[in-house]
DNA sequence: TTAGGGTTAG
């Protein structure tokens, strides 16, 4: 295919980003090089969005000299873009060098930095710039910018912080957005505020697997594990995502049935090969005293972490099988 | 024509 110009072939490489193909974004954009058309702005940070979407840290570097070397590096939505693929690539470093050279960050370069500390679990570093950017330089977190910072403080359990947070949304009418309210219900839940994350969670309008996924690991936090078991059956429909917590109560509760059943509705959905799923069921299997079952399934695992290998030690562990675990122990260490 | 946000396992 051969476009006219570099309009038109940025608007095929920017549409195919958009529209969840980043790979051949990139290769229309080797196309365009390779007939001698000269990328401008808005081909630069498409293709920056694709590197971050496939997470090619190295190619991403490479564009990110192709942005010096052409005389892009005061354009904002580039240099956020390049900001946002170091973090989701996690260099955070690299985001953050990139942050600190901006003589005038907008409110979305902000986000995008807070975000990429967020992603790289530099929580308080995350709320410094959260409050900088507010407090100092006087720029209006949006929608984005909460979405990050409730992350930010749940994760480091800041609840008096997180309902300051959370009365400045009010304050900002931000309430009612589905992104905003889960990440409500989540800094409650992380917080271990779960009957705060009840509240938020009654007055959605809107909730998706997010918020449910959210509510539900805050009772698991709490070990009201027959809550989640509960909530989960009144799920009309579930992602990868549940399957993880819902899992972790029914370990939680040795309750052999429910995990079974809930093992078998995983495997109907079929195709999903999830190593945090699958060591859920390494655990649960193991905490019923199956640790046979639970083995069967480590060795069908495709890819295995180090949860994975814990949660299979500890299951021979428990149940007494004591060369097992050394055999076990002894092939994690080389992993290691 | 272009940028940034939330949820699972030991």
């Amino acid at each position: 295919m051969v476009y006219k110009d570099v309009v038109a072939w940025s608007s095929m490489i920017t549409g195919y980003v958009r529209v969840g193909n980043p790979n051949y974004s990139l290769e229309l954009y080797t196309k365009m090089i390779d007939l001698g058309f000269d990328p401008n702005g808005f081909t630069l940070s498409a293709v920056i969005k694709a590197c971050c979407e496939i997470r090619d840290l190295k190619l991403g570097c490479g564009f990110h000299c192709v942005v010096i070397r052409r005389g892009f590096e005061e354009n904002n939505v580039i240099i956020s873009s390049l900001i946002d693929m170091y973090g989701k690539n996690y260099d955070f470093s690299s985001a953050l060098k990139l942050f600190d050279e901006m003589p005038k960050p907008d409110a979305v370069c902000w986000t995008s930095v807070i975000s990429a500390l967020t992603r790289n679990e530099l929580h308080e570093e995350a709320l410094r710039f959260f409050y900088t950017m507010h407090r100092r330089n006087g720029l209006l977190p949006d929608l984005f910018t909460f979405g990050s910072v409730l992350t930010a403080l749940g994760n480091s359990g800041r609840s008096r912080q997180g309902r300051e947070v959370h009365a400045k949304i009010v304050t900002a009418g931000l309430c009612g957005n589905v992104v905003v309210d889960s990440s409500l219900v989540d800094m409650y839940a992380k917080c271990g505020v779960v009957d705060g994350s009840q509240r938020v969670f009654d007055r959605m309008d809107k909730r998706n697997s997010v918020s449910w996924c959210a509510l539900m690991g805050g009772y698991c936090q709490k070990g009201e594990f027959d809550t989640v078991i509960e909530l989960f059956r009144t799920m009309e429909e579930v992602d990868l995502y549940i399957f993880g917590t819902v899992l972790r109560a029914c370990a939680g509760l040795a309750a052999l049935k429910s995990g079974k059943e809930v093992h078998c509705q995983y495997l109907r959905r079929g195709g999903w090969r999830d190593v945090i799923v699958e060591s859920a069921l390494v655990d649960l299997y193991a905490k019923c005293g199956f640790d046979n079952y639970a083995y069967v399934i480590f060795r069908q695992m495709k890819v295995r972490n180090s949860v994975t290998w814990n949660s299979m030690i500890s299951g021979f562990a428990q149940n007494g099988k004591g060369s097992n675990l050394l055999k076990t122990a002894a092939i994690s260490s080389s992993f290691s």
